[in-house]
DNA sequence: CACTAATTTTCACAAATTTTTCACTGCCTT
DNA sequence: AAGGCAGTGAAAAATTTGTGAAAATTAGTG
């Protein structure tokens, strides 16, 4: 069975879509606000988020950027603004679509149910081996832990971010910039060499798949098997 | 680079659309109704489509299906009818989003690009990753990696620069003070024979495939295949 | 609220690598 | 044949990364 979460500030608004959700079959969770959608995402496992743009304490996109930041799932933004810089805004940060209200509950399902068919082929293979392995280097991204020939490696937050992000852009070089801005935040301000020491940190406890965080010379770094 | 198809009875609308898409990188087809975008979707392999529903010979609906038969394509429905019937049906048939008329070409680009985002593992790696092959000499954009003959080639940054700048300016002429504004950066302040000492190493590096870089006496130096 | 532990960030320095300079060689062109 | 221009090797200069340690920040706890 699905399990959708729902992020809105209305209490109203959650319960009708999560009335219809059950009804189609989908096992709704409710969070009312960014914070608590992130926190919400970081224990369990959605298949699908449906994300409110206007929020109290964390905005819908802010939280997703959170979001992705750990977990790779799909998500649908709902605003009652329907100006065009907040669309764009929100297939930028990886929003998988894009309602505004009002909308009806029943195209809010069709459009979860276009996103999940169409994910399914990916989702099925991702679902099955939700961890990655390289060599003997393997990542759990449901539990976020990481083991290396088996031995769990004991990664602060940051390092599990960093690898993370690298390995879903395996074989892509990524500057600095690139990293801090994606990893660490937009809004970053910081010095190039905490990279650095990120990865320092990170390819000793990799151990000897560290060989698979190439330094680029003059450019950053990429994972690379 | 990825192949937009793009169906409409209106060819002042498909007009808009492929300038814009063209100018956003993709290379745009168009089809005039249903049976034209059908028979060019059997011929050729797009990587989206975006089809409009009300149109003569054979509708977007019914296209769609013929379509899915035979190619598991995406595809966005344009439509001008924002009834909520209509756009069940669309998504129940397999189309991946759905814009209603009127819609900001903008809007649609962006949604091309979540779609595409999204299934980029399935076979359309090959036209993400970014790579030029130039006989034996192949440049992987996005890895940053040059390979000799399938021999990795180890490139210094500058090397790997000048490289890509030259090879991005394929056939073109470049002097040595274009090189060095463009490639060393307007500020440099500094020896002409900079140029010719990277070029050397570039040209040890690429093995037999030096003959690609050409001198330009009393000019400068081009790439050339 | 202060205290502790853990994590993150900054920073300076050494080591490694790259870039630049430059003198010299030799080839092309007229 | 001469003058100009590109090719080259090697030394000097400059840049960049790896790393350790200290400082700053954050989270957890009594």
């Amino acid at each position: 069975m699905y399990k959708v979460l729902i992020v809105d500030d209305e209490a109203k608004i959650r319960e009708v879509i999560a009335e219809y959700a059950e009804f189609e079959g989908f096992e709704p969770d409710q969070a009312a606000d960014g914070m608590e959608a992130v926190a919400k995402c970081k224990q369990n496992d959605y298949d699908i988020v449906l994300m409110d743009v206007m929020m109290p304490k964390l905005d819908g996109f802010s939280a997703v950027k959170e979001i992705r930041k750990v977990k790779d799932v799909p998500v649908i933004m709902l605003s009652a603004r329907g100006e065009e810089y907040d669309k764009l805004f929100g297939f930028e940060i990886g929003a998988d679509d894009y309602v505004v209200k009002p909308f009806s509950p029943k195209e809010v399902m069709a459009r979860i149910n276009a996103i999940l068919k169409r994910n399914c082929n990916s989702k099925n293979q991702k679902n099955t081996n939700q961890s990655l392995k390289f060599d003997g280097l393997e990542i759990d991204m449901l539990g976020r832990n990481v083991y290396v020939d088996g031995q769990k490696a004991e990664l602060t937050p940051k390092e599990y971010e960093l690898l993370f992000y690298m390995v879903n852009n395996k074989g892509i070089a990524l500057s600095r910039e690139k990293l801090l801005s994606d990893v660490w935040g937009y809004d970053f301000y910081g010095d190039d060499r905490t990279v650095d020491t990120h990865i320092k940190m990170l390819r000793s406890n990799l151990k000897d798949y560290r060989k698979f965080i190439i330094t680029l010379r003059g450019m950053g770094y990429k994972f690379e098997t």
